[in-house]
DNA sequence: CCTATATTACCGACTAGTTGGTAGACATGC
DNA sequence: GCATGTCTACCAACTAGTCGGTAATATAGG
């Protein structure tokens, strides 16, 4: 019951975003749950686009405070990377947030309202600067070995990580994405070239 | 207009599945595209998971059959991974089929009816399986390089491929896609070992 | 060949319930 | 007084799904 009502209500409306997607919740559900009336939502949020976006907003400032942190806290962008990977592994396996939401939107984006898919757009582009970076700057330092121009190296990045989200769903466990994470990392890893 | 109405209502279904995912499409959407009654598509698919359902199995089988047809096509394992990667890029490309039906309701899973997430998890099954014997045979025959087993390696094939259909929705561009498929087989690749 | 009987495919009109969204009243506190 | 937050009550539009009925097409049996 922590935080505002205006917080607690996007607090259930992304676990429901990442439960169900865009059209599969309904403000009737968030209210039953937050113990409001759908009117009061309506209230912090007119429109069910301003309440996916706000939700959308925080999720992306929060990723972008987590990843300065983890910049912060690791010099090595390959620990870096660990961390990141590590911190999905721990939300699957704790099912404190099953998905990114903003990989699950996207799989949904032709049929988003505009302002969302912008929105949802951004994540994508702000994960992908993030990793790019770290990636260029972990094969400068040699601690990351590389195949490819950094920009496509962080795409497939980003493709794999979100691939092995919709696995760990589909399997109904976390051990494959995991592995997924493992065998990737050791992919970039140079010490270990064939171990 | 090909095609019996079943089959009509079946192809505009799969489209719109594909666009919008299980929740955001409505019996009355098919109807007007498909230019019959509502009431006929439930004559033909009483329930929309019985609908749902069916698109999945026919599209679950069209891929064990053009897995197989390939499989006779290419005797090398990984011209046959080739030949998987770079249909996906075509219809991507040409916008025929923009995303796998089993992905993007592979993220929607926990909000799908039991018998819909069940088709979809076959699928996951029945990909998986074909990628992990191709990936094996072509292992054995030195046509295909690993560094995991099998299983995983299959597991970080399907997670790779089904992330960057969601990347080309994103980005509104099958380049990603195409690309994260070539560093893809160039890993893969036995040749090739530093280009 | 010719009825009688199913079966299939289809439709318009309907139902019960849900959807996102609105209007207006009532508190509470600055 | 006025802004903020909350509520009940409401609405039009839409949802999946049903109903009764019609037309056409088989499939019989005599």
């Amino acid at each position: 019951m922590a935080g505002s009502t205006a917080e607690r209500i996007l607090d259930v409306a992304h676990k429901l975003i990442a439960d169900r997607g865009y059209a599969a919740f309904s403000y009737a559900d968030i209210a039953s749950e937050v113990k409001v009336s759908k009117a009061t939502i309506h209230h912090h949020f007119p429109l069910k686009e301003d309440l996916v976006v706000a939700v959308l907003r925080r999720h992306r400032q929060r990723l972008g405070e987590g990843l300065a942190q983890m910049d912060g806290a690791a010099s090595d962008p390959f620990d870096r990377l660990t961390y990141y990977m590590k911190y999905w592994e721990a939300c699957i396996q704790k099912k404190t947030e099953p998905i990114c939401i903003a990989a699950l939107l996207g799989a949904e984006l032709p049929s988003l309202p505009a302002d969302v898919a912008t929105e949802v757009r951004f994540h994508f582009a702000d994960l992908h600067r993030w990793l790019q970076q770290t990636l260029e700057l972990g094969e400068k330092q040699k601690s990351i070995r590389l195949t490819q121009a950094t920009s496509r190296e962080a795409d497939l990045l980003m493709a794999t990580v979100h691939g092995a989200m919709i696995s760990a769903r589909a399997y109904q466990s976390s051990a494959v994405f995991s592995q997924i994470v493992d065998a990737t990392l050791q992919r970039l890893s140079p010490a270990a070239v064939s171990a």
